[in-house]
DNA sequence: ATTAGCACTCTCTTTGTTAGAGTGCTAATA
DNA sequence: TATTAGCACTCTAACAAAGAGAGTGCTAAT
């Protein structure tokens, strides 16, 4: 399906307009705006083509043309110029980070999350590992006051979680020690997702004499994986409600909710793992939530393993040139600062 | 100020429809289906004067009545019957709590803000201590690999907060236990409020071979107390979307802004802490985003120490005695699970 | 291949009309 | 004196009709 170089230009330029102004876009426009010194009539027939091909769709008989979202596709895919970010959306960046102060990486992921979101006006996400794919680098367990202790997983991908348990109350501090280093000679390598229960019946059998603190410990680990907990930052959810095809409460509602059930969220952004940035338009979204938006999503890298997700959430009318750039831009800055 | 026992009645079946409805309640309704008996005209009379005193509003002359802010005070005040929670609400409460399995407090504020939003549909809070207010229990510092180490803080409100620190490479094991135990003797039982700069430095003085992890360390605290993070749980942000009073999309703008940015709301709620339950109607609130909006909040205690609210934010035409009872009972749940 | 011209379609806005709900007032009633 | 019936009045919501505007598709001319 190869299209006339003309018909490129008008598609281009419907989408375009179309992503600025959200109004359907007719024949007139078109050729007095950006295809000058065609007749309307000319572009209309052009347009009745793109239609039939599938790229435009027409509200009603007597408005302009909006593009479908085959048309978006086909302009992510061959029209769609990214240019780099202006200076001054870099300089605010640059500013904002560093007025941020940001000293770990989750505050790192908070901040580009806000960023993302203020200067797009869409809503935007950070995800750091899922955390049942990391693996684990160490347990310690440090003695609170009588009878309860602090576990500290350290995992490779920096993150720390910690977790009060009881402890028998007369464990001798050797005791624990021994307990630590057995902990951490089963475990320490695997992911947390890898710790099933018979593995747990096994290390708790070397164990015997150990198990109260076993089970709490495993608990630990069986609640990480339980929760899933998703490292996710979420920016800008109220911005929808800017966009004209957010008008209308009932459509929000439902995208509202997802928002705040952020586990859902997290599994649809913890499957998806572009090669640079993956852009899914409309129907394309698994999730049915939101199969009228488009999705726009990066991969990051840390020490060439930790590997979290980027992105954007807006109307199929999104600005997408604008949005692959500042996550270029974003990604970038997480990789070297994280 | 006082109300014959008629006008009360009249009252208080008019906050008590217009709380279920939404929909203005005319004379005609009241004499059928409240105050039989009466003619509508008597009614009418009443009304008239209910309005005058301003606990009634019109929305045009040809509607029915609604309460103003005034008439829902007087509602609260001295009309309404709080009646305890059904047994089907106590069980479903009790079976939700039962099967999330809490174990630590942050799960069950979590989780007691999920129950209270989804009950009544409205938007739900549970707040932990304020970090800063919290008093400083113990340090500890856990060496990592070469040149870095974890800082836990313990508080005496059984927070425990963690941070990634750099320690210089050369640090042998005795000397950091003495630092240790040098920061400990220096802060614990103080709030993390109360240390401020000067203190540091005279700390630091004593330190002043090991300048550089302290420095870091107080970066822990500083930063703790610059991100007023607060342990704000938020639920059913996304209710307020079912009100029929939150049908226009600008009204709810400002709303959701406000609840993504938890720490403008957590220094409100920080900011009040009532004897049992207090009810803020409308205007009486503090934050214009929420001046339309009728706030109810609880305090809960946890070894007599631990403060934090609950509460739920929703329309001022909100079901202030169910939702008063659900607190109650809640506040209890919290209280002693926590 | 392109374009001018024109009839046609659809929406949006305005205007007018009507039905319905509820009020306030007055005069009658208990 | 308190209550009520009756009625004129007001306001809104819903609907219909009409006109303007935008844009199309088609045909015939260039």
């Amino acid at each position: 399906m190869t299209l006339s170089k003309r018909k490129r230009k008008i598609l281009r330029a419907i989408v375009r307009s179309y992503i600025r102004s959200a109004e359907p876009i007719g024949s007139r426009t078109i050729a007095r705006h950006y295809l000058v010194g065609l007749s309307p009539a000319t572009i209309r027939n052009e347009m009745a083509d793109l239609e039939d091909m599938g790229y435009l769709e027409q509200p009603h008989t007597s408005a302009g043309r909006i593009p479908s979202q085959q048309g978006y596709r086909f302009y992510v895919d061959s029209l769609m110029e990214v240019i780099p970010l202006s200076k001054e959306d870099v300089l605010s960046i640059e500013k904002t980070l560093y007025q941020a102060r940001v000293e770990d990486i989750e505050k790192l992921m908070r901040e580009i999350s806000r960023i993302l979101s203020s200067i797009t006006r869409y809503t935007s996400f950070v995800m750091g590992p899922v955390i049942k794919k990391t693996v684990i680098k160490q347990f310690k367990i440090l003695p609170l006051e009588e009878g309860r202790g602090l576990v500290v997983l350290l995992t490779d991908t920096g993150l720390v979680k910690h977790k009060v348990i009881r402890l028998p109350r007369s464990l001798p501090k050797q005791e624990l020690e021994k307990v630590v280093s057995c902990l951490n000679a089963s475990f320490s390598g695997l992911t947390i997702d890898s710790i099933n229960t018979s593995f747990l019946t096994e290390v708790k059998f070397n164990l015997l004499n150990q198990v109260e603190i076993l089970d709490e410990t495993f608990h630990l680990i069986k609640d990480i994986n339980a929760m899933e907990e998703v490292n996710l930052f979420l920016g800008g959810t109220a911005n929808i409600l800017s966009q004209p095809e957010f008008r209308d409460i009932d459509r929000v509602r439902s995208l509202l909710a997802l928002f705040e059930e952020k586990t859902l969220l997290g599994r649809l952004l913890g499957s998806i793992y572009p090669e640079g940035i993956e852009v899914h338009i409309g129907d394309e979204n698994k999730l049915v939530e939101i199969k009228d938006c488009s999705l726009v999503v990066a991969t990051y890298r840390i020490d060439e393993k930790t590997v979290g997700t980027i992105g954007v959430l807006g109307p199929t009318r999104m600005e997408y040139a604008r949005v692959i750039a500042m996550l270029e831009y974003l990604v970038e800055k997480l990789e070297n600062l994280g």
